[in-house]
DNA sequence: CGGTTTTGACCAGCGC
DNA sequence: GCGCTGGTCAAAACCG
């Protein structure tokens, strides 16, 4: 199951950081948070249309392979635990299609799978193959739309896309 | 043969 | 202190 899916149309982007942009299906909405606090309370919400307040669309998702974020892990600094070690950045996708791993250049190895009591889907976490790169990918089906795909990434890829 | 996938169990953090 | 959830790793099985 390495290459389920076509892999459709890298045309024109092969290395750019928005590989976003060749992603053949439709992309509702790019959820990005530097906090947490999407899903603290209203995922349920999140999932209907509340998204709406903090989604911004796609064609604005031009930060990726940059960290644009200014993601900061601790708040105060600390008088000996300084600095943020490093900064993952997260990012959350939500993806209407039946397929829920899509290929975006990178090669993906699942590595778990739980139930969340949120859903009645299971949720799947994948990681990144390549070595030194340190990316993990979650993915989770919405529960009130199950024809939507929530992708969760984590951290910023450090090797070429290949193609 | 290599790489990947799959399920279960384990661990950690947090809440009450 | 215990329970729960979420997350990760491990071993085995399977595919190309």
């Amino acid at each position: 199951m390495t290459d389920k899916i076509p892999k459709p149309p890298p045309p024109d982007t092969p290395d750019s950081d928005d590989f976003t942009n060749q992603w053949p299906f439709e992309l509702s909405e790019y959820l990005k948070f530097d906090d947490n606090q999407w899903m603290h309370d209203g995922l349920e919400s999140f999932a209907s249309e509340n998204v709406s307040n903090q989604v911004h669309q796609v064609s604005n998702a031009g930060e990726f392979g940059g960290g644009s974020s200014h993601f900061e892990g601790s708040s105060s600094n600390t008088s000996s635990g300084r600095e943020n070690r490093e900064v993952r950045e997260r990012v959350a996708f939500k993806i209407m299609s039946e397929i829920e791993v899509l290929d975006d250049g990178y090669r993906w190895r699942k590595y778990g799978k739980k139930m969340v009591k949120n859903s009645p889907n299971p949720r799947n976490y994948y990681r990144c193959s390549v070595d030194g790169c340190n990316v993990k990918k979650r993915v989770e089906r919405d529960k009130d739309d199950p024809r939507y795909v929530i992708t969760t990434y984590e951290g910023n890829h450090t090797h070429p896309s290949s193609s």
